[in-house]
DNA sequence: AATGCCTGCAACCGCGCATTG
DNA sequence: CCAATGCGCGGTTGCAGGCAT
């Protein structure tokens, strides 16, 4: 099968918006919606494809768009989720009000990717710590010290805790170097943890489902700094936990890291 | 001051999946 | 059932601005 260009390519405009296409493209879904990305840009007047538009408006147009650096909340959010659900960006994006695929894309890609290797050559050993950091890395470690570092490290209910996945884990700040952050040897970064632990997880715990009693798996989530926190939060939707296949995927991952493979729960 | 390099980000491209007729 | 179409996703690119030399 051949497949049609999504879109005339000629005489269409490519490139950076202009403002005018902006504000062509904003009225025109804030009075009619957008049903048909295709046929959109030839009834709003637009020389653009309804990829293009598509794009614009998710990515930049969107009035609920969150603008803005990231926080060290959102970055450890996408640092967390990227590690269970690999390069699904849209999956991230959903758990991140305001933000975008496309922007977690590039925050992954500039930012984040060169804060995990930081965080792997301090934890390799203090000769590869002292190499040169990125600029981004310099400049983000020093607002970070002056800013209260404490305040998203804080305790937090479970209740809080259950819709905010973000605090489970802090990996290559600098600041935390000597705290709470994990520090286990093993591959990944994971701390040890004992076959109870697991059995009293397994006991009251299954994906997409909530953690009611943390006192049953450890207490306050935040000393546990284990990286399956967000297990804990996960809901049956966009992601782990939506399937059969996913959900074995996590289960695999986190007994296989956490160095035992006991039985599955039931699903 | 000039030049080249690097970084960050907006936008494009191609593919796969879902839907429709 | 199958082809056509639309949409969404992830990877990649290109450009503008900042920085180093």
């Amino acid at each position: 099968m051949v497949r049609a260009p999504c879109c005339e390519k000629m005489g269409l405009n490519k490139g950076p918006w202009t403002s005018e296409e902006d504000q062509i493209l904003v009225s025109y879904i804030q009075q009619y919606g957008h049903g048909n990305w295709r046929a959109l840009p030839k009834q709003a007047g637009l020389l653009r494809c309804g990829k293009s538009c598509r794009l614009r408006w998710i990515n930049y147009l969107r009035p609920d768009i969150k603008r803005g650096n990231f926080s060290r909340e959102e970055e450890d959010t996408i640092i967390n989720l990227h590690e269970m659900l690999g390069n699904r960006w849209s999956a991230i994006a959903a758990k991140l009000p305001g933000r975008t695929d496309n922007e977690i894309k590039n925050v992954w890609h500039t930012h984040l990717k060169k804060r995990l290797k930081h965080h792997e050559e301090a934890t390799a050993g203090p000769k590869a710590a002292t190499k040169r950091r990125s600029k981004y890395y310099d400049q983000e470690a020093k607002s970070q010290a002056n800013s209260d570092s404490l305040e998203h490290r804080r305790p937090v209910s479970p209740q809080e805790y259950s819709s905010d996945m973000s605090s489970s884990v802090t990996i290559g700040d600098d600041n935390n170097d000597n705290d709470t952050c994990p520090k286990a040897e093993s591959p990944g970064n994971f701390p040890e943890v004992d076959e109870d632990f697991w059995s009293e997880v397994l006991s009251t715990e299954s994906p997409g489902g909530v953690v009611s009693d943390f006192s049953a798996v450890g207490g306050d989530p935040h000393d546990l700094q284990v990286p399956f926190s967000p297990l804990l939060t996960m809901e049956p939707v966009n992601g782990y936990g939506s399937n059969m296949h996913d959900s074995m995927d996590f289960w695999f991952n986190v007994f296989t890291r956490a160095g035992e493979i006991p039985e599955l729960p039931d699903f």
